[in-house]
DNA sequence: TTTATACAGGACTAAAATGGTACCCAATTG
DNA sequence: CAATTGGGTACCATTTTAGTCCTGTATAAA
């Protein structure tokens, strides 16, 4: 299937959520309740976004969680990232000099440029786009030539 | 970190073999033996891209297999659904209606559009591509421009 | 200063997906 | 018929994922 772990989808939800009402201050139980997901779990989430830079918390009475930027300088990739690690269609895809089977696999090489182009793509596409309920309009050249040999292999 | 689950993984390598010498018939424990897996294991990835019609299987003595249609009419996106299943990111992208959070989620409209982006992106790249040793050139236009607003919410 | 609020961190458990193996059957060739 | 080679199924081990809970700590307000 190639989808995003649960996890990573209640992270857009709950980011979308916090950017449609970026002044406030959102606690872990209210967001919890506004999107419909049990509280633990929601909490377990908005760590993993603070940890990753994507929120800012503010304990105590009347704390919360704000975007740690704007909206439209957060990225998909940037989400997910920080519920699942870099963005990566294989093992090789993040690291390289790491498969002993590199030898014999053959087709490595491509299957890193396919990965960077996904990336590209959802580098391009942010959580303003994300929480906007009008449909994308995704940039029209630039991330598929930016993965085209040239930026690659040079 | 949005990977291919490792069998994906092995049938794309698998596949490029077979590409590479598209008149043999390739019997498993060849193909086990050539890219280093172990048999079992590259069987039954075989007989999953039997099953999505990607390959072809003859029975017997001087039996094996080969490609059902040739490598340049096979596209990644169908090797990764003959293991995976449909690709989409979210579940909601693949049957919609299905998700009751649906009402307090409002991200599921664009998180589809950023999964057909990437379902596209992948049927661009055949396994002519992935086996031949050459970077892969990707189209430029084609891939971005069909899924903006007009080609998915019409 | 006390108290209620709310995040931080980590440990733990249950469930599911994944990967790998084994076994037996069916078809083909010679 | 015997040897070869794929087909199907069932099974097990491991890992990953998801979810829960508990304890600690910072902050704000009364």
């Amino acid at each position: 299937m190639l989808k995003l772990s649960r996890l990573t989808d209640y992270a857009a939800v709950v980011m979308a959520q916090i950017a449609r009402h970026p002044q406030a201050s959102h606690a872990a139980a209210d967001l919890a309740e506004t999107v419909q997901l049990p509280h633990p779990t929601v909490s377990k989430t908005l760590k993993m976004l603070v940890k990753a830079g994507l929120l800012t918390s503010q304990r105590g009475a009347q704390g919360g969680y704000r975007l740690a930027r704007s909206a439209s300088q957060i990225t998909a990739a940037d989400i997910i990232s920080a519920i699942e690690g870099p963005v990566a269609m294989t093992e090789c895809s993040q690291a390289q000099g790491e498969c002993e089977l590199a030898a014999t696999c053959g087709v490595a090489d491509n299957w890193q440029r396919v990965s960077l182009a996904i990336r590209t793509l959802l580098e391009s596409v942010t959580l303003a786009h994300l929480a906007a309920s009008t449909p994308i309009k995704l940039p029209v050249q630039l991330p598929i030539q930016s993965i085209s040999l040239s930026a690659v292999s040079a």
